[in-house]
RNA sequence: GCGAGAGUGGCGAAAAUGGUAGACGCACUGGACUUAGGAUCCAGCCCUGGCAACAGGAUGGGGGUUCAAAUCCCCCCUCUCGCACCA
């Protein structure tokens, strides 16, 4: 045996021997206890970076242990391959997209495997193949069918630099999630997922998936932005027609004033056609438009509005309210329309000042008794509070004159209680080439008709041009988009929008079930077995995107009888960022640390152990060349215990109980008991690899002491060959190569892999004696050994004549003395 | 502004259920082995005083509950994240 740890040859050995012999593949074994886990697949950009490694180290861990536990552990890994990049890329290459991304899939696959991933590479996937994406397409067209996928007009995020639209959840504080542009709301036909449809489904459940961390349910919560209010009726002075509006404070009516609408909301022309104000307000609406989302929602862009020249009628006072246009409403919440009451709201009361609009307060603080007076607010009181000035409702509480004000409305038909979510659908449409095609084509006689099932997949042309400004060669590439309509065979044009590649991902966690499924999406056995995934493990910044877009996802193939599940993700695990310098590593930052030389300087086993023990996963990660170096040595000192011990450790079985041990043989076999608990709980209970390394390590140092003291018991070798055989085999979900290897060099046939998780011995972590630290009034004064088995009252009795204590106590009475079993005593006085 | 989370040595971090604060690792210091070592091994390493045994202080700050608080409660400060004119 070599004397010298090196990785290199170690680790390339056992890559492939796994990958010859297949160890990581499954099938559905019902003997045995499934367990689905599953790490976000990686967008294949071109390099693994070291996000990935730490959350890919995680999930081996995971998988690894569960497997020696005796688990059936589904580990899948795949690509989601279509996006954006790809065509930047390929444009500025001069290449394909198909061949950049297939290079850099194979490029990829090789650094996992270099990591020594426990995958089952057999069902590895990539979205952008068709024996994929056809059956997206094929849940397209139910979800057409059963009105899930639908096409509307509507104004919609558009980013200028990646020429295409983006979902709302896309849409990072009015900037672009990928590029950062400051997004424009632009007006298109666009296809959309009901999301919607399963709002209340999607929030209920948020308080049933007690395997996540409570931030992201809560994210979840407040995206889905739920709240429950009115919805009045404003009759129009003209006498034709209503204005809508949604609110959550009815019970301010009688103080509206006048009414905002968003530059967006379809009545403003109506409103100001043949006013003085005509030209004015189209003037208005036509900055309001072009200015960039950012700018809008800005904090301190100022409150702006012009009159539209129209009025309407507050329905309970009768008042003519004047209709505003307003930067500030937002056509996309409620209804695009707000009664504005500028006593009780903070921004109706500055626009209020602003153009001098009428103020009153009806609602006064309910305890201080104070009277609010129009004259004197220099805020909005916003606060709920006690009527005035409002007619029968004068003197009610503000919850309940919400209900009373709405139902008196009710009866004249202008007013329902209603909930209001910020959720919307989800516009799926992409101006983008590489993408999974939408199954429809356009007839000028029959519309929007789907492509019969028959006919999928509509694939992806890959012979085309790009264009070099990035904009989709489809719309202009023939033999894609002529297609004859499927009802009438008269001239059509097919779709040249493709879909957001979060479709993709919000399903391929249930293809890993049956990848080579081939008469429908999903093998009802199979997946019936795998889902759901037992334990999902991913960056937070999927929080709301990807989470969201598959529970949805999953609801839907659920009624669609594709799965039994309610929700695809049982548990959910996210990790923290890998910082350097302070700074999450980012290529713009110059502080990314590659993978591939980490490996061929140290080994993966070095980097993946890193990756575990410098923090726990949920935490962010510092990272530390140094640190990285001490793994190294961590891993070194493992190797030469054996190296040094090799004779004397397969001259030996493993220690297997009997007989008397002399002092520090006794302690390291206690000690390797008690490690075999705690990395086993750290690992089981908590995913805290952190500290179960740590206590590996500590075992180790106890293994190098015990060395070192040159006992002659007979039991020695044996006992330390257990211990060793402890390091090796807890360790090696971590790294398992190094361990694969040692185990082998300890002369066993079988893998280690393949070899059962040890049970540990809990008489064996029992100490016969046991410290007991004895505190005089709270402060730690002296530490006595006592028998473990000693009673309460033998151990309060040893503690009061401990020297120490005699010397504290002396002459001093002593009140109360409390005895902590196996821990402590505290003498009281 | 709203919501969530976090503040512990020079650094990354440990301390299920209140019970020896700082495990483990990094860095640092000293020593051993060595032609040499940036390899390895041993020892030290929160602050103050002391040769030492030991004493006092210390988990962002202040108060409280308790025999006992990093941990529970109240107030304040700082940082991170998410949402943000949502009517």
């Amino acid at each position: 045996m070599e004397q010298r740890y090196s990785p290199k040859s170690i680790e390339s050995k056992w890559q492939e021997y796994w990958e010859k012999s297949q160890v990581f593949k499954v099938g559905e074994d019902e003997s045995k206890k499934k367990y689905y886990l599953l790490e976000m697949f990686p967008y294949p950009s071109g390099r693994i970076h070291m996000g990935h490694v730490r959350n890919y180290s995680i999930g081996d861990v995971v998988a690894r242990f569960l497997r020696m536990l005796g688990y059936n552990v589904l580990h899948p890994m795949g690509w989601d391959a279509f996006g954006m990049p790809a065509e930047n890329a390929a444009i500025k290459a001069g290449t394909h997209p198909a061949k950049w991304t297939y290079d850099n899939i194979d490029y990829m696959r090789n650094q996992l495997k270099q990591l020594g991933f426990s995958y089952d590479w057999s069902r590895e996937l990539a979205t952008c193949d068709p024996s994929y994406y056809r059956w997206e397409q094929r849940f397209f067209l139910e979800m057409f069918e059963r009105g899930l996928a639908y096409r509307k007009s509507s104004y919609v995020n558009w980013c200028s630099k990646c020429l295409t639209v983006l979902a709302n959840e896309q849409v990072e504080g009015g900037a672009c999630w990928r590029c950062s542009e400051p997004v424009i709301q632009k007006e298109m036909e666009q296809w959309f997922f009901k999301i919607t449809d399963y709002v209340e489904e999607l929030l209920d459940f948020t308080h049933k998936l007690p395997g996540w961390p409570e931030r992201v349910l809560v994210m979840q919560q407040n995206w889905i932005g739920k709240s429950t209010g009115s919805r009045l009726l404003f009759p129009l002075e003209s006498g034709e027609g209503n204005i809508a509006v949604f609110t959550t404070r009815a019970d301010t009516l009688f103080g509206a004033t006048f009414m905002s609408m968003a530059p967006e909301h379809p009545m403003v022309e109506d409103l100001s056609r043949g006013t003085p104000q005509e030209a004015a307000i189209r003037d208005f609406v036509e900055r309001a438009r072009m200015s960039k989302r950012d700018e809008r929602e800005a904090e301190l862009l100022e409150k702006e509005g012009v009159f539209t020249g129209s009025y309407c009628i507050n329905p309970m006072t009768g008042i003519k309210m004047p209709i505003y246009v307003a930067n500030f409403v937002l056509m996309a919440y409620g209804t695009g329309a707000v009664m504005a009451v500028p006593a009780h709201d903070q921004r109706d009361f500055e626009f209020a000042k602003k153009y001098d609009l009428p103020i009153r307060v009806v609602i006064n603080p309910a305890e201080s008794g104070k009277k609010l007076t129009a004259d004197e607010l220099t805020e909005a009181f916003e606060d709920d509070g006690v009527l005035v000035d409002s007619g029968p409702f004068s003197g009610m509480l503000s919850a309940q004159a919400r209900n009373a004000i709405t139902e008196d409305l009710a009866k004249r038909g202008l007013g329902e209680l209603t909930v209001q979510y910020r959720l919307r659908d989800w516009g799926i449409s992409r101006q983008r080439y590489w993408g999974a095609p939408i199954p429809i084509i356009y007839c000028e006689k029959c519309g929007a008709v789907p492509v019969p099932v028959e006919e999928l997949p509509v694939k992806l042309p890959l012979d085309v041009e790009l264009l070099p400004n990035g904009g989709s060669p489809l719309p202009a590439y023939e033999p894609f988009y002529k297609a004859a309509c499927p009802k009438c065979g008269g001239p059509g044009r097919r779709e040249t929008d493709t879909m957001d590649t979060f479709v993709e991902s919000s399903w391929y966690f249930a293809r890993f079930t049956c990848p080579d499924f081939d008469r429908g999406p999903l093998d009802p056995n199979r997946v019936g077995y795998w889902m759901p995934v037992d334990q999902y493990i991913g960056g937070i910044e999927h929080a709301v995107l990807h989470l969201l877009y598959s529970r949805f996802f999953v609801k839907t193939l659920r009624d669609m009888g594709y799965l039994e599940v309610d929700e695809p993700f049982l548990n959910l695990l996210t990790q923290g960022m890998v910082i350097k310098d302070g700074f999450k590593m980012s290529k713009s930052k110059g502080n990314v640390v590659d993978p591939d030389k980490l490996i061929q300087k140290y080994g993966a086993d070095t980097v993946r152990l890193f990756c575990l023990f410098a923090a726990p996963p949920e935490k962010d990660l510092d990272w530390s060349d140094q640190g990285v170096e001490g793994s190294f040595r961590f891993l070194s000192r493992m190797w030469r215990i054996v190296a040094e011990n090799i004779d004397q450790l397969k001259a030996v079985k493993p220690w297997s109980g009997g007989g008397e041990l002399s002092k520090s043989v006794a302690q390291l076999r206690r000690k390797t008991h008690q490690t075999i608990r705690k990395v086993t709980e750290d690992i089981r209970d908590r995913f805290h690899f952190n500290t179960a390394i740590a206590a590996v390590m500590e075992l180790v140092n106890q293994i190098y002491q015990v060395l070192d003291s040159k006992s002659d018991d007979r039991a020695f070798w044996p006992v330390m060959r257990e211990a060793v055989e402890a390091v090796v085999i807890l360790s090696s979900p971590m790294v398992p190569h190094i361990t694969e290897e040692l185990w082998k060099i300890l002369g066993h046939d079988r893998l280690l892999l393949e070899t059962s998780w040890p049970a540990w011995d809990e008489e064996a972590t029992k100490a016969e004696e046991i410290l007991i630290v004895v505190q005089v009034n709270g402060k730690l004064r002296s530490r006595i050994t006592v028998p473990a088995d000693a009673a309460e009252k033998e151990v309060e009795a040893a503690a009061l004549a401990d020297a120490r204590v005699r010397e504290i106590t002396e002459g001093k009475q002593v009140k109360k003395v409390v005895v902590v079993p196996k821990k402590l005593v505290n003498i009281v006085m």
